[in-house]
DNA sequence: TGTACATCAGTGAACGCGCGTTCACTGATGTAC
DNA sequence: TGTACATCAGTGAACGCGCGTTCACTGATGTAC
């Protein structure tokens, strides 16, 4: 390969780039954004977020970051607010695609438990103690998080199985949500950071088993 | 205050040191160790695991470190196997204090938890992605490790609970304690990672809760 | 229609810091003769 | 009993690197007159 045309040589890390037409300066708070949501599902490493690394994948110099994010904390809760979104849309879709509530519940704690295991960078980071807030976390301001939101919905879709008699009544849904999503999420750390340990079943097996006992729905839908 | 003594200068964090006598190089390396392990308690975080953030607090020069771990991730082995025997001693002792099944299982899931909320810095680093082996995963020589007869310390209070009839027979031992560990796991990371969440409940009442349902346990033992 | 000017979107050079790692060394002490 | 020597337990200075952050700047472009 010969380098004729200087242009050809920006790669997928450092891309050749053009400056915002004046106006629309915040576009590249968005390719900011972009950029760092990357690199954390690249290297599944929150140290690699760093403001000069974003910086050169963005093809900017690293002082101009500063015009979009006055801290490296703020970029970061950026990127976790963003991967938050999706994963609660992701999880929400699966949750839609059943009638049966039971099998409504084990496909939104599936996705919950696949997007994890897809995105090990991003859902490692969301929930450490690394990122400057979690996002089910409350706001000093007391402002309601998404994270909320995402968690009254797993509480809704366990009460609806409460309702229609496929589960044990006893605990409220409230109870059994902060139950079942610290159980989640357990069983998939553990699946991306100890890939090695002699696991006895998949994880979709072990997934459905714990949401059935913790909740006590009626009997195993699997076979519906 | 007067500085009239040099050897007052050393502080806890840079102490004065004298060298080791002929032929018991070897103590350094557990100083070395220790250092690294109070290093990871106090700031909870796996980067302050530095070469010479440790060199520093053990009061030797950055290259003494060399003589006895050639690489810093040897060193980080070496903390995760004393934090492990660590932890792996406080849950013997804590389900050797009771003789019905149960009692054992449950203050054996405690401890495990209150190991974790006591020593935040090293349970994180333990089960992290960033340890160099997570202490229950496989060797790649097959040797066995501490993690996996402490898993099987577990599979066994769970054995005792089922062959006493206070548990259910259906899945195995090993099963159920591949679901109860990444339960408490879970439990714990989330107490530990988002601590402003509005957890309906106490932690002991939702490992009790938790490990009843997934082991079924046939009462609570806490009335007894 | 032409031009001066203000604004905007970034840049380039430099700073001090802590990092892992290397190299040649120092100085105490046990041991062989 | 004295001395030369080998070994051991470290040290001090230096390296290049990437980091966050600062400062004064550049050059294109819309706008007021």
């Amino acid at each position: 390969m010969t380098a004729t045309t200087t242009a050809a040589v920006a790669t997928a890390a450092t891309r050749a780039r053009q400056r915002n037409p004046r106006g629309e300066g915040d576009r590249l708070r968005e390719e900011i954004i972009t950029a760092a949501d990357e690199l954390l599902a690249e290297t599944e490493d929150a140290d690699a977020l760093t403001l000069r690394g974003v910086a050169k994948r963005v093809g900017i110099a690293a002082p101009s970051m500063y015009r979009h994010f006055s801290a490296l904390d703020h970029l970061k809760q950026a990127v976790v607010d963003r991967a938050f979104a999706r994963f609660a849309a992701t999880r929400d879709a699966a949750g839609q695609e059943h009638t049966d509530p039971r099998q409504a519940l084990l496909a939104r704690c599936r996705a919950y438990c696949q997007f994890a295991l897809d995105n090990p960078g991003p859902y490692r980071f969301m929930f450490s103690h690394q990122a400057p807030r979690t996002p089910v976390e409350q706001t000093p301001d007391g402002q309601p998080t998404p994270g909320q939101a995402t968690f009254a919905a797993l509480a809704e879709s366990i009460r609806q199985c409460q309702h229609a008699g496929l589960a044990n009544r006893a605990p409220d849904p409230a109870y059994l949500a902060a139950q079942v999503w610290p159980t989640l999420h357990g069983l998939v750390m553990l699946r991306l950071n100890a890939p090695r340990f002699p696991w006895p079943a998949s994880l979709d097996e072990m997934i459905t088993y714990a949401v059935s006992q913790l909740v006590g729905l009626t009997t195993n839908p699997d076979e519906a």
